[in-house]
DNA sequence: TTGAAGTGTCGAAGCGCTTAAACAGATGCC
DNA sequence: GGCATCTGTTTAAGCGCTTCGACACTTCAA
């Protein structure tokens, strides 16, 4: 194993020399800086981490929290991990994953360990249990999600309700009358810090604004589920002609269901989802969607806990951003005019 | 922060009294556990994650490195993800996320770095860059999928030709003749240690072992690129009546596919998927369908490493373990007896 | 009774790094 | 010329833990 002190004397140098080139906290003239880096390189030195952590008081690790439950979109759940480690590197952090079954007492294990500076917290609930732990431990955090009470804290979160806005607005502009959203089971619309419910809402408003009529059913994903929602909705609305899928899981189901009823997509009735692009590009027709990127939620939690762990080693006191990341509306085929009336 | 000295001094013991009753390494009188264990929940300590890295030279951290690309079907990933932290946990470690785009490089800093004292890695290559390092650094790891030269490595992985076999038997069973194997594009049957080519290998060999006749067709996934194999599977073979998708994208399109077609799963030609069981259960027909358990897969990756571990801790050679987890069939709705003969 | 072996605890060294403080030498100012 | 100042480097004191060896005391066999 290289140390410190093998590089110190193959630069010819102290090993405190060594550190400050490696970490820039002092001055150190052209000529050692180069022959300490050089010395680095022939020697593969890399730094001991636990050594590096003991002595600074500083892990460079953040930890992940995310769910286990598999109710959300997985996917979205894997790309934003990825990009959270990804955006992590950047800034010279590792990521440690942890899973939200070990719960409060896991955000104190890691707190009180020193093991990570940091913590992203997935899918928190409205009145989670682990943001008192970090308040008690002074641990400094970032939520994806919004809690309740966020005092200390920073978060980030799509815009639900501009997402919401967004497909009411494409299908009026289209000439849409009457709309139906389709959501999912009514369990979803109290968790989560009710991100079901924002879309909602922000759909709601805009669609009232807008003059259009609407339904809301709630369906629970599943292919019968699904037709239920469906019939139940034709015959309360006969004359819809547009819908806005909020469960991914019905997209499918109704695409079929629509087609087997002999309603043509877009000429017919026009449907819009709320789903990852990846995802809207499979069907056929491919979907006309709004969505947020969950590469960059997972950037923004890094940079949120990034800033907040250097304010608080300059002995600052962290702001607490809140940020909501606005979504995008990507026309594809499944939306078009409104049917002029029979 | 409550550190073992304040343990030591609350319990009116030494230190190092404290370390032995955590860590069991030598006897301690009954009397004694009992105080020390009571300061530490008093206090609530935890000890600090570096300085024990430092003093014993292990970190307690594996490092799991997953790929960014998402070709694979990334529900799996995520699951695969989870239940390598749930089983690390239970093994007294955690899990850090490395991503496969930092390479040969990543693995060696955090091998030279001793920020973890293993790794797990996936999607490796047929002839993968990160194992030579690995053996340069004499760092412990173990591969999700089959690699060249597993030398120093131990390795886990579905059994895929097993599940093959199995889809060729299924459908043998239920008297079915003529059989359309819808694989993967072309380019995946060179990658990935070939587990596309070894599902497809297993399955051939049975099906001539069963008196089959098959034709395997590659698919890109998309409507479209399924529509077209579709068509030239039935120009080519009309007494088709078996499908097996290898292609978690291809499911829903031939699906739609057979129903517009005006044939009925499963009375008219029965499917199988070789696909989680959550998707399975998606679709209607719900799907039968041949699948491995990611959570296993997970489990007994992170039983290896730690196995690896305990033995080089211990000053022995580990042996190179090489797993391969039995797939398994479920029977849902999809499959049938073969039509009679017109 | 004595020495050997076993049991339970402690003291202290050291893991590899960071960083405050000290220091040496060059430079500038009056 | 003497003093302050600045620049670049070293010295040394930890960071909080593990673990080796020492030690005190008990038990047991000869």
């Amino acid at each position: 194993m290289v140390t410190i002190a093998d590089v110190a004397r193959h630069a010819g140098v102290s090993s405190s020399t060594v550190s400050y080139v490696l970490s820039g906290k002092r001055a150190i003239s052209e000529e050692t800086r180069r022959r300490v880096r050089s010395s680095v390189r022939e020697l593969g030195y890399h730094p001991n981490a636990g050594a590096r952590a003991l002595a600074a008081r500083r892990s460079h690790i953040i930890a992940l929290m995310v769910p286990l439950r598999t109710d959300v979109y997985v996917p979205v759940m894997m790309e934003i991990a990825i990009s959270v480690t990804t955006a992590a590197r950047q800034h010279g952090y590792d990521v440690l994953l942890i899973t939200n079954d070990e719960g409060p007492d896991g955000v104190r294990r890691i707190a009180a360990s020193g093991l990570a500076d940091g913590l992203i917290l997935m899918d928190v609930e409205l009145d989670d249990e682990r943001i008192p732990v970090l308040r008690a431990q002074g641990t400094q955090a970032t939520l994806i999600g919004l809690a309740d009470d966020a005092r200390g804290l920073s978060c980030v979160d799509h815009d639900f309700v501009a997402a919401g806005a967004l497909c009411a607005d494409h299908l009026a502009d289209l000439g849409h009358r009457e709309i139906a959203f389709i959501g999912y089971g009514s369990g979803v619309y109290h968790r989560h810090a009710g991100y079901a419910e924002r879309t909602l809402a922000g759909f709601r408003d805009r669609a009232g604004q807008r003059g259009l009529r609407f339904l809301h059913r709630t369906c629970e994903g599943t292919y019968e589920s699904t037709a239920g929602t469906l019939a139940r909705v034709l015959a309360d609305r006969p004359g819809t002609t547009g819908f806005v899928v909020q469960n991914e899981g019905a997209i499918g189901p109704l695409l079929t269901l629509l087609r087997t009823g002999g309603r043509t997509v877009p000429e017919d009735v026009s449907v819009i989802a709320l789903c990852q692009d990846q995802l809207a590009e499979q069907f056929a027709p491919r979907l006309t969607a709004v969505t947020g990127s969950a590469q960059e939620l997972g950037r923004v939690a890094v940079e949120q806990i990034v800033g907040r762990l250097a304010a608080a080693s300059e002995g600052g006191r962290p702001d607490d951003d809140r940020a909501l990341l606005t979504p995008t509306l990507t026309v594809r085929e499944s939306t078009g005019p409104a049917p002029l009336l029979p």
